[in-house]
DNA sequence: GTCTATATCCGGATAGAC
DNA sequence: GTCTATCCGGATATAGAC
């Protein structure tokens, strides 16, 4: 007698917490990642935050560098299908209120850097393979950028001088650095970046939005 | 007979190359620390590249951590030598482009991060007492960066939209994300970064200098 | 001041039982 | 899939000779 379908499909872990392993380990990775960098979080900072044992996170992910490297396609993936879900959007200024909100998010999260922050800074001292992603996230990024400044200015949402490749960098440098510098000096110092940066975009300052 | 002047001056070290070991350490440890991140470098490092051993290292610096305080000192008191060398300018667009350079300096020196930058990265993953250098440190800069803005607008010489001390965290928020952002995306992406800001500050680009 | 030698600990990684 | 046990290398740090 043939097996049934449901003896074919992959067996259903022993699971803790009800969850999935490898994405709880994923998002703890992430969360270390963005507040004390690649090289300073170990497998053990994992395995405690999750209750389990070193050598399982090794199951899961049998060199550090597979983790370095699943965690930036996760980025990578997830802001692909938060753009698609922007992509309605009629007001590019809208869009990128919708993006400066996530730096928002990261800030109002235990004060979480962004992705790009890190792996820029450690570049020197992560992986090849962690850089080649990391350099493909960051592309896609700025090409989207351009893209929405482009729209902004075309529809007369957005007002900026010079190039808007210029701009995207600008834009795309003043997120990553303030979210840093509001570790240093306070989260005040990020919102006022983003204010200045609504003022110049828009000729004003939008009411600020608490974050989710 | 009493000692001779010579003698109780301190002793000549055995000096290899000619030269100061500690402040040897300490340039090493910088670029280490600029190019790689804190918990990247090792004394290992530092003792390779000045052809000495790891416990000559800890003779000079007992802890890693006492290092990295060294270290930020010294960005402190060589900022506020640099600050004081620029009074003297009397346009503020010449200060700002003159600072500017410094960061223009790092990307040309093996594209380095900017002291800031990586503490901020790093915030979490560092010992405390570098935690509070590292918040003076960012405090003089902003304080320097703020009156330079007002200085500016009210000689005419800089144009900014909002309030300086807005306009000082954007400015400093940018070039910063920007050295970090060239690593991921190359070096062209600094110079746009600037050629922006420059655009905006003072409706023009100039012409782009070549680093020292 | 710098060396050799060593202590100690930690992080990444693997083997094999369950 | 997760565990225990273990190996290995690297990093901080100290002791004591020169």
């Amino acid at each position: 007698m043939p097996k049934s379908p449901v003896e074919l499909l992959p067996r259903r872990r022993s699971l803790r917490l009800g969850r999935d392993t490898r994405e709880e380990i994923l998002n703890a990775a992430e969360e270390l990642l963005q507040r004390r960098g690649y090289n300073a979080f170990s497998y053990h900072h994992i395995a405690v935050r999750l209750g389990i044992r070193n050598a399982a996170i090794h199951y899961h992910f049998p060199a550090k560098e597979d983790l370095g490297v699943a965690l930036i396609r996760r980025y990578r993936e997830r802001f692909d299908e938060w753009r698609q879900s922007m992509a309605g959007l009629a007001d590019a200024w809208d869009k990128l209120q919708a993006y400066f909100k996530t730096y928002r998010d990261y800030l109002q999260d235990q004060c979480k850097c962004c992705p790009g922050g890190v792996l820029g800074t450690e570049f020197d001292a992560i992986p090849q393979v962690m850089r080649d992603e990391a350099r493909q996230l960051m592309r896609e990024i700025y090409e989207w950028l351009i893209a929405t400044l482009e729209q902004g200015r075309a529809q007369g949402t957005l007002c900026f001088k010079g190039r808007a490749e210029d701009e995207a960098v600008v834009l795309g440098s003043t997120l990553q650095g303030a979210l840093q510098i509001a570790r240093l000096a306070g989260p005040e110092r990020f919102h006022q970046a983003l204010d200045q940066l609504a003022l110049e975009l828009t000729g004003r300052v939008p009411e600020r939005q608490a974050a989710a």
